[in-house]
DNA sequence: GATGAATGAGTGTTCATTCAT
DNA sequence: CATGAATGAACACTCATTCAT
């Protein structure tokens, strides 16, 4: 008898699980090229095969992880987009929950931080794409805060630099193997804040 | 005839230089993987044999551009800790000169802040070395003014967040494709600081 | 309710002509080699593991294509073998019907005549015994005429002569996406056994 | 001291000559799939990594060795087209060249007639370009004599019918493993010219 | 100093086949 | 009878490195 559609779906889901972490722990150790597909089935315990089965080639194992966590990103900025508060306190809100998804999850922080510098160098294809998912969950949300913030006289800087300089921080808030610890996210945003923010 | 010592010296020099520069180029289009000694020998118009006559393998040719350019800078910072400022001047100061630097050399500084996250990967053996040679030019003197800065209350955070936070600005002065423009650096140094500086 | 013998076998009976159906299709369009046993199962709408249960492996499945069809080449041979006719007008009859029957199966047609240049090559286990089915239902009736025609005067040229001059005919009948047509069948088969030059 | 130019283009010919004749040998044997790449260097007594050193792939060394033959095969062609002869002749003359040249190169021959089959299977991208070289080679010059032969009587087949059944004749030439033998030639060709049966 | 031909270990990927359900 | 998840051997291709000249 053959398994229901069901079954197999749970098969498939826990499986694409099991590879994508599988992934992401090989890339944390060894970075992209030193992953090899029969690591990733290995550390999966699963057959060579069977990675590709799941997914089409390498590419698509590390797409796939982009956008995967992009979309659980982009559901908290959104909502913290749509809630009622100060372009300032938007900003801080924003900054904080980013900051504390990165310290919760280091390996998947690590993963997009230095992924991202090589997109177009590892998916010279898709690279626009990826980046557009990028653009789409996090920065222009933030870039239309950052618009408003500064005709509205809240924020001190121009919308370009306000946006590399909260690229900066977000992306210090994990370097290398050093993430910041939750106690410290506080200090680390007021740093950033102050200086940005209007007095 | 033989040529001379200063003949060969000149040559010699002359030749490691293509190829540096030529290994530079293929990297901002390629990533060090895709990076290949062919590639490089091409560009640099030499042949494939002689890279290896210069550099004893692949590795040894981007250590080399990774320690030059460091040389360099080193000397910068010393120029600016030996100086009679304040701390906070001489925060100032090193960041502007340094993403002067890093405005004047993109492509040396993409490399740098590229090669830096992945030195453990691409250099298992070496990487200790390498990061001593950051520490040296870099981070050993700013860190001495984080502790100075804090003790003195000139500065606002912890000497740790405080050299995180440094990092972040340095890195962030040169993002992808996108560095900063001279105009736009006493700004972007004047929003880094407003939030680090006590006032 | 279990299902009665006869069930059984008319399910057999279609599953093995819905694989061996996709199987040509397939063969047609990717060759030997780019025909995965996974693509048989998609286009026969079943699923990978019953072409299995049907066929012992990809092997079985194409020889079991070109037996088929051979056994049914077979019977129209022998019936024009058994008829009261001259030599000379077994041979027109028989390449008549034989280029009928390649008009009218093109696919099949085409698999044979591709087929037949690999066997030694894909089935070197079994080319043998696959060589020697075209020798019964084809080769040996002919052969026989040949040598009849020779000693009687009738033909021409030498029996081997005549069997490889019989079998390029054949084999022209159908070239790559060209079969010829109908109409052009009685031409064909004058010029094969009247010459190609008018005296 | 570095080879000459002179000496390097030698060693590259010769290099690419061994990986021709080498892949040739092997395809006879194992029918393209059948090839591996490591074989053909094997057999060449070279390095693997040397085949694609001199070509870009598995398609390119196929495909090298189809046009290099064609390129032989089409100054023969020329050769005969540019003569003074009756169309008849030229057909004639034509027939028994290449016959001929099928019977000295058994090899080559054997290689195109399956190959031909199956470019557009092997070399998707590229098989109209191959198709063209053939027809230029081959086809069109004897196209324009099917047309002069049918309008002056020589013929008594109409043009689409004399390419298909001169294409029959040349492909019979060599069957499998039997080729046709120098002194059968003769006689071959008669058949082909002017019937089969006795009148 | 200089060249480029030569090598082969290493890796991504495919696909026939098996098997739990 | 039926399904599709799972396996792994096999193969094309790349590229750092060596070496004869």
């Amino acid at each position: 008898m053959p398994r229901t559609r069901e079954q197999n779906r749970r098969i498939r889901e826990k499986r694409m699980d099991q590879i994508l972490q599988a992934a992401l722990q090989v890339y944390r150790e060894k970075g992209y090229h030193g992953t090899e597909m029969g690591e990733i089935a290995r550390r999966a315990e699963l057959g060579r095969g069977l990675v590709y089965y799941y997914f089409k080639d390498k590419e698509d194992v590390f797409v796939t992880l982009i956008t995967q966590t992009l979309n659980g990103w982009k559901e908290v900025m959104d909502g913290i987009m749509q809630s009622e508060q100060t372009v300032a306190d938007k900003l801080s809100t924003a900054l904080i929950r980013m900051c504390e998804l990165a310290s919760e999850n280091p390996e998947i922080t690590h993963f997009h931080q230095t992924i991202i510098r090589d997109t177009h160098v590892l998916f010279p294809d898709r690279y626009k794409e990826i980046d557009g998912y990028y653009e789409d969950a996090i920065w222009l949300p933030l870039r239309h805060l950052f618009k408003k913030g500064a005709s509205s006289g809240e924020l001190r800087v121009s919308p370009p630099v306000a946006e590399r300089f909260y690229a900066s921080i977000l992306f210090g808030a994990v370097q290398g193997e050093k993430k910041i610890d939750r106690a410290s996210i506080q200090e680390w945003v007021d740093v950033a804040l102050y200086g940005m923010i209007q007095k």
